[in-house]
DNA sequence: CGTTAACTTGAATTAAGTCAACTGTCGTGG
DNA sequence: CCACGACAGTTGACTTAATTCAAGTTAACG
């Protein structure tokens, strides 16, 4: 069931754009709403860039790199703002991890009819930039770190994402699988369930079912993440 | 020596602005155009995020994962822009790979005194769009390609964008060294001095010196890059 | 409470890394 | 212009971290 107030919500609050206003109006015949069910795949038209809104809810955004190997290219929560490219070098498709809300703008579209706006194309610049750092920060980790610096700077980097602290020490609730966590990391499932392992042994989480950590010495964990 | 007609050229050519208006006289105040010799680091402010525009030459972006552990994010070329971040989690340089001429604005800066030109801020976007596309691309070719996918979509990506025909093959003068490009694939040195080894016994390249790479059958080369 | 899929653990294998020796390229100075 | 030196690149032998294959466990859901 989709809840017509997002898309409002999402172009008074985050876009700032005046509800009244032709910018919106042009915005709400270019945005479709979707409801997207847990394990399921985003139902977007790859043959050009899309944007997509969470609305709410949790999505990977996957790159096929061939046949049975499938690197994950990004996590999002709520209130992220997604650019799906058009299917080039590698297919991607974009998957909710629970059961997410998002909006859908053809990119250039929405560029063309928001470039008026100052405090829409600010946005758009500034979370492109937070997503190449993003970015550029998995690639340091995929090209130069093992698999425990890898997990550790997984941890930590969702810890800033979905963290609620619960006496001092924070806790989080993956809503991604080992499986995915292994496709973004560029390791295997059992390779993150070995090193699970690892840091528990170790003392740095615990873990409570298969999806909360419990980061029982942050400072640590971010220590053997290998940031300098 | 710096040709002081490169900003100029970059403003008019590049971001489409009037030379005689206001926000031209803004951006020539921000910007300050810097001659970086091969093998330098560009001498940057690393306290905030910086916009480099290359004149002309090339250059690497280097992460420093942690001592003797450098993963280079990007190359670029002439005609480039380069949105360097302020140091976080990891420590960014950017290098020359041979004489190179760059002009450096504040990123925040420059940002807020072109957010009224239209033509712009539309650049910026779609640059940071492009660079992040490309940094995708690279996470899935580190995170699930095997050494000699990864030297080949290397080939193939370098041939894109630095190609020159020579009797129907591809030439390409690489400006980086086999270092470089170990510490751009997440790979060591030897490994990728093996696979180009691999690629020439099979026939799909030939090198002249160091630098030079014939693509004797591209479409070979592209088939075992891995790509769909 | 039972079933199933997700996760964990162990043993064997392998791709890439490491260490070490050798070779080729390129720039310099005789 | 050639010879030399220094460094970049190559190749080989061995090691290792992570994968693969194969059993177990455990958690979650009906």
């Amino acid at each position: 069931m989709i809840q017509p107030a997002y898309l409002e919500t999402f172009l008074r609050k985050t876009l700032g754009v005046d509800p009244g206003s032709q910018v919106a109006d042009e915005l709400r015949k270019l945005a479709s709403t979707i409801n997207v069910q847990r394990g399921c795949m985003a139902p977007i038209d790859h043959s050009r860039a899309m944007l997509v809104y969470v609305a709410h809810g949790a999505t990977k955004l996957v790159a096929s790199a061939s046949r049975d190997r499938e690197q994950i290219v990004a996590f999002h929560f709520g209130g992220d703002l997604i650019s799906v490219p058009e299917n080039g070098l590698h297919a991607f498709g974009l998957t909710a991890l629970i059961e997410s809300t998002l909006i859908v703008f053809p990119l250039n579209a929405m560029i063309d009819c928001a470039q008026g706006e100052r405090s829409i194309m600010r946005l758009l610049l500034e979370r492109a930039q937070t997503a190449l750092y993003r970015c550029r920060d998995k690639a340091v980790g995929l090209g130069r770190k093992n698999a425990q610096e890898r997990l550790a700077a997984f941890l930590i980097g969702m810890t800033e994402r979905i963290e609620s602290v619960q006496d001092d020490s924070y806790v989080i609730d993956l809503p991604m699988s080992r499986r995915d966590i292994g496709d973004s990391l560029g390791l295997t499932i059992e390779t993150v369930s070995r090193q699970f392992s690892e840091l528990r042994n170790a003392g740095l989480i615990e873990t409570e079912g298969r999806s909360r950590v419990l980061l029982r010495d942050p400072g640590a964990l971010a220590r053997r993440a290998g940031h300098i």
